[in-house]
DNA sequence: CTTGGAGTGTCAACAAGGCTGACGTACTGT
DNA sequence: ACAGTACGTCAGCCTTGTTGACACTCCAAG
């Protein structure tokens, strides 16, 4: 791609091309959700019901509260959503043991098996965008990804990513 | 960065790894829509309304079947916003010179002024975001975004490009 | 041991922004 | 003349977000 004048060099930003990658955010982002969308259409759940899996799924156990933190709704929105996943057996809901007001959330199997038909779906997608671009564009793709959030989002991000490694 | 084994080094992808793309991709994308959806919701106005003038102001004079084509929703949905934009005088609505059933669209003075202020915020990010990451990151970022799209995206997509240009 | 505050659940009401279905009007191209 | 296209609109529904209010349980500090 002719970044061949030195390592630091120069970075030309016109408004054309911000633009177009605010384009190709919008556009990349309606592909990445279009998979599990599809499923998830299916049954009678949304987005919403799929980011609550992901999370749980992520972090067994995890709590109400720091779910509401990582999502950043409401409680009432966020326990529609449980409220239903809970009723159709996909969500486990625990009194907490040292704390009892805390209720620690679990997917059962049946949760277990929706998340993993909803990620392989999007998986895919990420796996043959990878495979396509590369490897040295996946990593800029991830420092780019990163500087564009939210200091607070980074921190979740990360807390997350310690947490379950 | 490491990548000194060879231009088409090998792609280990664990799950891990793609699931940290995944979360990257949904934080990242709040922090995208973030500022603009502060500017927007000090008006009445949401996201919705944000796409509408975004690609109007892009390629103006676009006919009604071409921003549904965009946009992928209803043209009841479309129509719910365009009708208050161009109540509110930020659109223009003029029946079609050559085809007098087609209605080309275009921003006001005042609508140019309102996407000027959400595309400016949304540059601020995006331009930080690529400045932290360094230009190889930022080819690699839209390397990546390209390949995530639906095909149909992509095209619609280089359509825009190269009307634009 | 009481009491403040945190964590949680829930009711009610509302709004944005998607959707489907149906219908009407104006216009084009065959 | 007529079929089909482009557009607008009415009515109704769903998901998912919001605010506000209230109740309950429980921990911790005074």
């Amino acid at each position: 791609m002719g970044d061949s004048y030195g390592g630091e060099s120069l970075l030309f930003l016109t408004d054309e091309q911000l633009r177009q990658g605010i384009e190709a955010m919008y556009f990349a982002y309606r592909g990445f959700t279009a998979d599990p969308d599809r499923i998830l259409a299916t049954m009678a759940y949304g987005r919403a019901h799929h980011r609550a899996i992901h999370f749980i799924n992520r972090a067994p156990g995890t709590t109400v509260t720091n779910l509401l933190d990582i999502l950043g709704v409401t409680k009432q929105s966020l326990n529609r959503v449980l409220r239903t996943l809970i009723e159709d057996g996909l969500v486990e809901s625990h009194v907490g043991k040292t704390d009892k007001r805390e209720r620690n959330l679990f997917l059962t199997e049946e949760g277990v098996a929706l998340e993993a038909r909803l990620s392989d779906a999007q998986r895919v997608r990420m796996r043959a965008a990878y495979r396509d671009a590369g490897p040295e564009a996946v990593a800029g793709f991830r420092r780019v990804l990163e500087a564009m959030m939210d200091t607070e989002m980074r921190r979740k991000n990360d807390t997350l990513r310690d947490r379950g490694a």
